[in-house]
DNA sequence: CTGTTAGCGCGTTCAG
DNA sequence: CTGAACGCGCTAACAG
């Protein structure tokens, strides 16, 4: 196809108008079988294929939707995009991906170039919602979705998990299993869901267990499997180490679990280990991790659905639009009473 | 922005003519710095927002790209697809991201919704490149590059590494730590790339050290975690257990160091294991896996880079198009000397 | 340096 | 059930 074949000329080939081109190519059904058949025998002598940009500048649809992630090579995140492309999928959207690191900058680059693109939705997916955030969706004249995330005002369409009550959960299995001297490796307590909300479910399971809190026992990571190393290297240099460890992150508890054993200790024996979120590597360590269970690809695949929904104004006023969806703790072999 | 203000409003506002505001806004020197600032002004004052789709139309470049990848929630596609973002970036392309599973009707289909989309150029990373495949591509008027996988006969531009050397070079580890007992966990033989030519680097790697290929020692396995799982249980019920395991890919390896473990060997005293990808997890586990890494972030670099200098027509005739990158063979904890 | 004028390929009234 | 005509918002010559 190296001379672009036009909805003009496949209506010459088949003796009708452009008009009837389009109404076959759109599946109007006011079109005589007879004239559908023609149409399509032209289509396909002449290997005509619609052209997506101007249908869109038409008809102000285009049929995909951006996404803005922070890391797409991040397993949590690819594992919410496959649930967003899938539904999308089933939606006969596409997407545009744009990863932006939670840099505030870059997602408001990316947010503009988006909506450029006229695409018929948005889903955000980052670090924090800041008024900035809340300024460029603004300016949008499409839908808007957060996707494991949500602003502090819960103003703006959103899907994610109770972070807090999560990290709560998880200290909670410890609790249960006896231990009081839990340590936390968290996450930027700038970033409000999976940093600052987890460290204070951390806080609040502790205070209700009278559990006095202690800041040796609470370490900042990065998230990564690395920084949970380190913070435990620290963990075991404090004159009376912990006997439990909860991770804001699998993979900063898999780098727990790791450094522990390199230092001759047994886990779960001699110090047990918890985290959230549930990657696939969670039940490919050993021992394997307990973890409460973020369901990603659900985050993912409800927050599309939402999006669809208002993209077809199927929402009616004051319906639901701020999902909080379930999360469970997965019982392995990283936790044993004390 | 309710009312859509186009670029008719702002040269109204501007007092200047609508081409004035597109050379502006396009970067078009041949402005009067002066004329510019008024634009601006305009621009900013109603809040105006380039619509892309209008100017993809009129100048017939999206500047988005697409990519089929087999499944974005699999580390392998993610850190390619994550190369391919970041490059895209860099030339200002956006990527519309379709996962088709490897099925090929899948493939076709998104190929062509793709292309329907104007976009610039495509990258796509597959199964088999069939002929219908080869077709799909024929009527594209726009760049193609295939990313790690390549057509048989290499006759369209593509990026990727040599699987079967690679293979190749695994096994040789084994065979230079004195293994001659040395079973293959295989991807599907369907599969060209990590399938097909991984399990012929390793037939040639024995046949070359006079070792005899047994029927017993080789499994096909799915990639994942669980199928060298399985398939390392069948090795450990032979008569005579292989004193080395090759994987595919790293998944396998790390379910077959579990089951030996869970089987009450030591890997790597007992049995060693080694394959090929290097995923975030191989230095996650314990013992560290040996492995062949392949570089899937430069991988998708790479393609992204080749295809934006195809689609700029920077390529002469006869330039390389088919890139082959470098392997590389990580040694790390899961191989010993027999 | 700036404005005028055609389209880009298609959806969508509105007649007939 | 079908066709004519207009316009979606913008770029790209071409004049001036």
């Amino acid at each position: 196809m190296t001379v672009t074949v036009t909805i003009y000329d496949v209506a010459r080939e088949a003796g009708v108008s452009m008009a009837t081109v389009s109404r076959v190519v759109n599946n109007n059904p006011n079109v005589k079988p007879q004239t559908r058949k023609k149409v399509f025998e032209a289509i396909e002598r002449l290997g005509y294929r619609p052209n997506a940009v101007a249908r869109g500048l038409a008809s102000k649809k285009t049929t995909t939707v951006g996404v803005v992630i922070p890391d797409i090579s991040n397993s949590i995140f690819s594992e919410v995009a496959r649930g967003i492309e899938d539904i999308a999928n089933m939606y006969h959207y596409n997407i545009i991906l744009c990863n932006a690191d939670k840099r505030k900058e870059k997602e408001i680059r990316v947010i503009n170039t988006l909506l450029e693109k006229q695409v018929d939705g948005l889903l955000f997916m980052g670090g924090a919602v800041t008024e900035e955030h809340i300024q460029a969706f603004k300016t949008s004249s499409v839908p808007i979705v957060l996707c494991a995330t949500a602003d502090e005002n819960n103003t703006i369409p959103s899907v994610d998990i109770d972070h807090e009550k999560a990290a709560y959960d998880a200290v909670q299995v410890l609790i249960q299993n006896g231990h009081r001297s839990i340590a936390m490796i968290s996450g930027s307590l700038q970033d409000p869901a999976n940093g600052y909300a987890r460290y204070q479910g951390y806080k609040k399971a502790l205070e209700e267990a009278g559990i006095a809190l202690s800041e040796d026992l609470v370490r900042v990571g990065n998230y990564r499997y690395e920084s949970g190393s380190e913070a435990t290297k620290y963990f075991l240099e404090l004159p009376q180490r912990p006997s439990a460890i909860f991770a804001a992150t699998d993979e900063m508890a898999i780098g727990a679990i790791h450094t522990l054993q390199d230092n001759g200790l047994r886990v779960p024996e001699d110090v047990s280990v918890i985290s959230v979120d549930n990657i696939r590597m969670a039940s490919m360590v050993r021992p394997t991790l307990t973890t409460v269970a973020q369901p990603m690809y659900d985050i993912g695949a409800v927050s599309m659905r939402l999006l669809t929904k208002l993209m077809n104004k199927e929402t009616k006023e004051g319906d639901l639009t701020q999902v909080i969806l379930p999360h469970e703790v997965i019982q392995r072999n990283s936790v044993a009473h004390v």
